[in-house]
DNA sequence: CTCTGTGCAAAGGATTTGCACTACG
DNA sequence: CGTAGTGCAAATCCTTTGCACAGAG
């Protein structure tokens, strides 16, 4: 989740047409820094603390346009404000438990037989699920 | 879709011990015959033009309420108000397209080569996933 | 230089809470 | 009957927007 991340999420941007400005920079970095899984305002406050000159506007806007760019999801978890997850490679997994809404990240991407090793590899139960693809519907190809 | 899912989350909710209310009822019933992927206040509408007497209060905190029993998931889609879905039988998949952001709805869980399968059967194009397990983890067993 | 990006403050929505009242079990 | 559930309104929290200014390319 380090310097990896953080250019693979610079890179992205400007080869969209996106500036890398200084407040985008900081953004990124301790976005990655923080592995995901923040919601805007505990990133805005990361980011204030390394750089006091970024406001929490410019925190929701380039998160905003990292959804966009499918570089990161906002996902609901627990109360309230939305958390953000990194895409990394286009995918990706974790576990919630339904009792202490604790999080536990899985890079893993066996899409075979999926709960058996969830189970076995982690010692989670596992009871439901839900798998969300995203791409291009047949009339937007 | 239908009486099924109905009576389904009706004896979820009784078995755990809570009353099954008529408003209880009436939000049940409008949000498995609107299949899902509605937001509270779309539900609140629904479920206002069947019965009157509720409020959209009610229909929060049962959202809320089901939320919590893990029958229903809220989601982010597109913009602004959290999206449920149904949680049927434990699991839930569906296909979001990243232009148009419709929401392709399918049953199958072949958790084996999903991908190949999803662009054959629903020539959707998928650029990437989010896999998300609910259960319990070491620690809350 | 020009146009995208930023910051602030204020608006806009969605969701939650407090409290008195109703009704399920 | 007693407690869980409801409805209303107001409060709260998260997020978006308008506009003037600053900085990247």
């Amino acid at each position: 989740m380090g310097d990896q991340t953080v250019s693979y999420l610079q890179n992205a941007l400007q080869e969209k047409g996106y500036r890398l400005t200084s407040a985008r920079q900081v953004i990124v970095q301790e976005l990655a820094a923080s592995g995901g899984h923040v919601t805007a305002d505990d990133l805005a406050v990361l980011v204030h603390e390394k750089a006091p000159g970024v406001g929490r506007m410019t925190v929701y806007r380039t998160l905003e346009l990292l959804s966009e760019l499918g570089l990161i999801r906002p996902v609901y978890q627990g109360t309230g404000a939305a958390h953000y997850i990194l895409m990394d490679g286009g995918h990706h997994h974790h576990l919630v438990c339904s009792v202490c809404h604790r999080v536990i990240e899985f890079d893993d991407c066996v899409l075979g037989e999926i709960e058996q090793l969830i189970c076995s590899r982690y010692r989670f139960q596992v009871q439901s699920h839900l798998l969300e693809l995203y791409g291009r519907c047949p009339d937007c190809q």
